[in-house]
DNA sequence: AAAGTAAGTGGAAACGTTTCCATTGGGAGG
DNA sequence: CCTCCCAATGGAAACGTTTCCACTTACTTT
């Protein structure tokens, strides 16, 4: 019924001032036993509650966090959104949330306002860590503030995967398996400095583990037609046993293309992911990926800014290498040893996968030349 | 440098009052071109930005919006999520996010917060429509908000799937393919009335249609050790030809389980999601389902909510038949027509999949009594 | 030339808090 | 009995805006 109570019309309603309702409500001040029966009494009374922005106009202080991502269409951002959300909420503080869908102009506008509303910090995941206006804006204003799947610079502090070393144990698993001949299938590998990384990474393991260097395929729409460009990807690289994929979404592009040109997963050619995504795990063949821990990063981004807040000590970032770690599944298979030495791939069937079904693959057709 | 400059450090660079500094950046009322130019040099100089949590306290508006969602780890959740935000972005707005875990005190303290924090409005999806504390709480409040997937009581508006009415199509869509005996897998049954919906127009209309009634088959856990639940429903409803998931994670692992049971889907079972995830069409045999529009009605909500602040026309809800369409895929195959007078299955190769493969049916023996 | 109008401006109140400071009254200590 | 101190309390300033109102000027009108 008609607008909100204030302090003030607790106060009348008491029979007192504004600052002793204040004292009583807050604990924080003497008031007598009476006193303070009154007051409870008219706050029940009135149904009254604080005005936040009144406080926050006052202590300037907001209890509220800014958290900018591309977009939590992907459920990697949509995990750590969460992550990060839920240790916010612990703590008493809740999220505003904006989405910049990959737009730099955006990210810039959103940072801006946060910080006209006063967020008291700032967790983002920038479009380039090293030319971000916002990011600038942030560091000057001295908000606190944790990047989140950035590669950090310099001093800053960042939660994410090391995309170089996951790439990297990515070949290793491939030498491991007596892959020599690989792909690297990128998506949005201009726009994306993540996806560029993971390439590097693979790259430079390849050679160091004498492995051919990996051919790259790039793509940019969502999968729609890709089965073309992974026929014609193949046919330019007939030697290819294994492909890895810049996410777990392309790899499952992968697997269906494949499938199309009938080349059989894993039993002609193994496929690789990235993220971990759970549907991963719910499909047959199950993806061998590399897992990664989103809610984690976001919760540690979190903490990391709660205590720059209240200047504890801030949580220790992972290790590098206990950034992700990789999951098997039946979309690798193991080659047969001697397939090492001339690169000739050979049939090697699963050991553990009563599923596993012969396909007569068209793909040996030109596999050997 | 220092803390942010206020209106009263431009007034004074620039050798004014407030009042006109407040007048010449919003635009609103006289200045001569010489203050105006000297303004806009101290705004310049200083960095000025208004405080928005000033203009809050003045203008009882905060341009901020809440959104209450159980989880957007969920991709459906999350694309609401996504969809909303963007139209209010739009709009001038931002998003305070809160998760609630399906967690009901979450959820009544979260919207207690947003009501302190004077939010402008607040999309939700809330555990249980009819008694909600904090639904009743913005009620009272007279605060504008908007439901999303809740099918709404009475006077309230609700931007959701009409459950029954899908559910419905489904046990159509299997009525056209002469399935006859069905399943239906619910995944928390009992916490979810959506489920609970779902499962009740599909089995009615399986009723109008002269189908068996369906089975019904509860999971509570993700789907982890789900294959034995599914064998041992299939042991004892050994003419069930196809299964309705309450939604698509329940049909992706029903696949995923049928798979390991070497049960051939569809060839063996056919199997219907719900919701319309986008990996759906990403797997083989791409999975047939409901599919909805997560963001526009997400999107829908936030108009709702932005022409209840504005006080323009609210768009309209969508006619209850259009809040989805049922989308063919892989597992799903047509039975013959003569298996409707026996309930016998007889398999029936699907017309445009090259993919298919024969594969060995276990299942047929105990399926002939 | 007097009066009226309009533009340009600043002071101050209001929004809802917290907190500093001053005031009151009573009890203890001298 | 006079001080001193402390608990209890209220007034008022401050936080950063917007906006009402009043006050100058200067320019039209008659």
């Amino acid at each position: 019924m008609g607008q909100a109570a204030t302090i003030k019309d607790v106060a009348q309603r008491a029979g007192c001032g504004v600052a002793t309702v204040s004292r009583v409500l807050n604990s924080t001040g003497p008031a007598s036993e009476e006193m303070r029966e009154k007051v409870f009494a008219a706050v029940k009374e009135l149904d009254f509650h604080f005005s936040e922005v009144g406080r926050s106009l006052q202590s300037s202080t907001t209890r509220t966090i800014g958290c900018v991502v591309p977009s939590i269409e992907n459920p990697v951002y949509a995990d750590a959104v969460q992550g990060a959300q839920e240790v916010f909420l612990d703590a008493g503080y809740q999220m505003l949330l904006v989405c910049t869908n990959y737009n730099a102009e955006m990210e810039t506008h959103a940072i801006r306002t946060l910080i006209a509303k006063q967020v008291d910090g700032i967790i983002l995941t920038v479009g380039d860590v090293h030319n971000s206006e916002g990011l600038n804006l942030i560091r000057s204003r001295q908000i606190p503030y944790s990047l989140m799947y950035n590669t950090a610079p310099e001093g800053q502090i960042s939660w994410a995967v090391d995309d170089h070393a996951a790439a990297a144990r990515v070949a290793d698993v491939f030498h491991e398996n007596n892959h020599i001949y690989t792909g690297f299938l990128g998506l949005n590998f201009f726009n994306s400095d993540r996806s560029r990384q993971r390439f590097e990474g693979f790259s430079e393991r390849c050679a160091y583990r004498q492995m051919a260097l990996p051919a790259l395929l790039e793509v940019h729409e969502d999968g729609n037609d890709f089965t073309p460009h992974l026929s014609t990807f193949l046919k330019q690289h007939p030697k290819i046993t294994g492909i890895f994929a810049s996410n777990d979404y392309g790899a499952l592009a992968a697997i269906r293309s494949a499938h199309q040109l009938s080349i059989d997963v894993p039993h002609d050619l193994s496929i690789i992911g990235f993220d971990g995504i759970k549907v991963g795990q719910m499909i047959e063949p199950t993806l061998a990926t590399i897992a990664t821990a989103p809610r984690a990063l976001g919760a540690g981004a979190s903490q990391t800014i709660l205590s720059m807040i209240d200047g504890t000590k801030p949580p220790d970032l992972p290790r590098k290498d206990q950034t992700f770690s990789f999951r098997a599944g039946g979309s690798l298979m193991p080659l047969s040893a001697e397939s090492k030495d001339d690169g000739k791939v050979t049939a090697f069937p699963p050991s553990n996968d009563p599923t596993h079904k012969k396909a007569k693959s068209k793909r040996r057709d030109h596999n050997e030349i």
